[in-house]
DNA sequence: GATATCCTAAACATCA
DNA sequence: TTGATGTTTAGGATAT
């Protein structure tokens, strides 16, 4: 048998190898991945892109002369652009993807288009103005000065002057390359020598999703400036002729210029209110909040008139427009086929999480299903909009990698399982929540439950109607919920009996149809180490570092709110009466159990009264007050209980009774 | 390192 | 006698 336990661990262990590894072999596959993306794939030619890159390098370059022309003394030295990676906000592979969720995937691929922009408009910050923030300046270290041609270019054109500002391109340069060699070794940048163009994904984490706007607003000012310095006779763009050119001629037929204003005919009532900026935004997507929408632009218009007009004048068919306008389309063509990828992996990634199918095991013991779902119902409506949702169907799975809860990506693949996980166990990982959200995973996933036995026996138990369960029906919830528990048999139903036997929150209750289980909730609580009681500071802090990376962190913040929700309750604070408020720890398996008893008992279990909650029959060894006292811990439970019945005072933390677990 | 918690394994008892 | 159920002990692993 020890023999079976260490192959076991040792088979979960891999597992959770392997979940990590997915992890960064997600991450720096997508990072490869992309690299690769821009350079092959065929609707964006690299030639293309790199005519872009060099037209924004002559664009820079130009401006850069101009200021030095008129003894503007530019802000951006090369050493103060390029900063090492400490500084910037990066996060590791594995922390992104810990945290990876809809919304946040959202945001990688809004990453994913200010990269795209970066690609093209890097240069041109070398002018930026001094107040450009550091964090935003730290990302221009990739230009392409490097471009022989480029180099070429400046040797003609520049005169004496400017050679001092070509040496000053060439110690960028070097910089520069001393930068991306550094990139290399630490693995950011997956460059051969002499290439140019930096992998996409490489540049993910140096570029900040916020400088999108900054960005475009800066293509519009190299053109701005080139137009300028038109005007001011110092127009280079001949010596450019054989780069890519932003003039409408050099733009692809196919590529949909943007639908002049002129054909708008939508034109609504000239003087509206901010509030009707919404019905704007619905009839111009380039226009709401009263503001311009066009890329790196903002203007400020009063309606939809005053915006078309903007449009008009600003916005017409200009080389400046259409290059945003071609910027704007590799940013969308980057976008779907970054989309497409991440989409695909999410099949593989579906496909082999439940290649597995559930064994054709029947359960001739329905043990309340329907409450269960309708629990995770409720639980679900609880999230936070825009959280992610586990899946709840087999059929239409949600990787576990998005899920907010530490189930799988945290926990089950980590092969930690149900053992030794404390701190999600007992802090973080709301049961009923968990469980319902991931259901089908477990039902089909031979994923070990992050969940200690006590804690899946009592939800097992709490879960029906009565509060009670034989053994075998526990077994059956057992199988039924887990496909993990569908074999080892007998090593977790021997678990399943010692813990009953064990644990004094388990009580065995000698019922019409023989001995069922029952959970003594005011023993369950006693289990649980008083922490987290008192400060809100600590309770989050508790929630938020404990290290369940893959806890999603606006879950976090509702499991801290949540907890706080409780904690801050003047009424639960001041509690003052015996046993009952022992069950107010909030710490232990859960700040969950909380969160998991409300479900499981509270507002979910409309037709059963608190005191059922409690030992119904034949409770052995228990004080006739405590069916009375041993209501569920519920947070949400307690506070509605609290609220009302303000009579009826409860301590939650003082006057704990001191550990006397078994 | 001590302690607490949890898991696993196993032996044993009871009972239908 | 057998299997299910229940109790208890022991040891290892992990976290605090």
């Amino acid at each position: 048998m020890m023999v079976e336990s260490a192959t076991e661990t040792i088979r979960t262990t891999p597992s959770n190898q392997n979940g990590v590894s997915s992890l960064s072999s997600q991450s720096d596959g997508g990072g490869r991945e992309g690299g690769s993306n821009g350079d092959t794939n065929g609707e964006i030619s690299p030639v293309d892109l790199l005519h872009l890159q060099q037209q924004q390098a002559l664009q820079a370059a130009r401006q850069f002369i101009l200021q030095q022309a008129t003894g503007l003394n530019s802000p951006s030295m090369p050493h103060t652009h390029i900063t090492t990676y400490k500084d910037s906000q990066m996060i590791t592979p594995q922390q992104m993807q810990q945290i990876l969720s809809p919304p946040q995937l959202q945001a990688l691929l809004q990453q994913q288009q200010a990269l795209m922009l970066q690609q093209v408009t890097h240069t041109h910050t070398l002018t930026r103005a001094p107040h450009k923030s550091p964090h935003t300046e730290h990302k221009m270290i990739f230009v392409w000065f490097s471009s022989s041609h480029f180099s070429h270019l400046f040797q003609q054109q520049l005169g004496n002057k400017q050679l001092a500002f070509q040496q000053q391109l060439i110690q960028m340069q070097q910089l520069q390359q001393q930068h991306i060699l550094n990139l290399q070794r630490q693995g950011l940048v997956n460059l051969q020598p002499g290439q140019g163009a930096v992998p996409i994904q490489s540049l993910q984490q140096a570029m900040c999703p916020t400088d999108l706007q900054q960005l475009w607003k800066d293509v519009a000012g190299i053109q701005s400036t080139e137009e300028a310095m038109k005007h001011e006779g110092l127009d280079l763009t001949t010596n450019s002729s054989n780069t890519t050119s932003y003039s409408a001629s050099k733009v692809s037929p196919q590529i949909p210029h943007h639908p002049l204003p002129n054909g708008q005919n939508s034109v609504h009532t000239p003087k509206r209110d901010s509030s009707n900026h919404e019905e704007h935004t619905a009839s111009h997507p380039l226009y709401g909040h009263g503001e311009c929408k066009w890329p790196g632009c903002e203007a400020l218009c009063e309606d939809m008139g005053q915006f078309i007009k903007h449009l008009n004048s600003e916005h017409a068919l200009d080389d400046r427009s259409t290059a945003q306008c071609r910027v704007q389309m590799q940013v969308v063509q980057q976008l779907e086929i970054q989309l497409a990828k991440e989409s695909e992996r999410l099949q593989a990634m579906m496909t082999h999480l439940h290649m597995r199918p559930s064994e054709p095991k029947s359960f001739n013991q329905p043990l309340n299903l329907a409450s269960s779902v309708s629990l995770s119902k409720r639980e679900s409506e609880g999230f936070p909009e825009g959280l992610p949702h586990p899946p709840t169907s087999a059929a239409t799975p949600i990787t576990p990698m998005r899920q907010g809860p530490s189930v799988i990506s945290s926990s089950s693949l980590h092969g930690v399982g149900p053992i030794r996980r404390r701190n999600s166990d007992k802090f973080c990982t709301p049961i009923a929540s968990e469980l319902a959200q991931n259901c089908e995973f477990y039902k089909n996933a031979d994923v070990r439950p992050p969940f200690t036995y006590a804690s899946l026996i009592r939800h097992a138990i709490l879960e029906t109607p009565d509060r009670q369960l034989t053994l075998n029906e526990i077994y059956n919830w057992f199988t039924r919920m887990f496909a993990y528990f569908r074999r080892n048999t007998a090593t977790w139903k021997n678990a399943v009996r010692h813990n009953l036997s064990l644990h004094k929150c388990f009580v065995r209750v000698e019922n019409v149809k023989g001995a069922v289980w029952t959970v003594d909730e005011v023993e369950y609580q006693k289990r649980r180490p008083p922490k987290m009681t008192g400060s809100p500071t600590l309770v989050k802090n508790m929630i938020s570092g404990l290290g369940f990376g893959s806890l999603n962190a606006s879950y976090q913040a509702a499991l801290a709110e949540s907890s706080l929700g409780l904690l801050n309750s003047p009424t639960l604070m001041n509690n003052s009466t015996g046993a009952s408020l022992n069950m107010l720890h909030v710490g232990h398996d859960d700040v969950s159990s909380t969160v998991e008893q409300v479900n499981s008992n509270g507002s979910c279990s409309p037709g059963l009264s608190p005191q059922q909650y409690g030992h119904q029959v034949h409770v052995k060894e228990e004080p006739a007050e405590m069916e009375e006292d041993s209501r569920p811990v519920s947070l949400m439970a307690s506070v509605t209980q609290n609220l009302s019945m303000p009579g009826d005072e409860r301590d939650m933390d003082e006057e704990l009774p001191t550990e006397e677990l078994e």
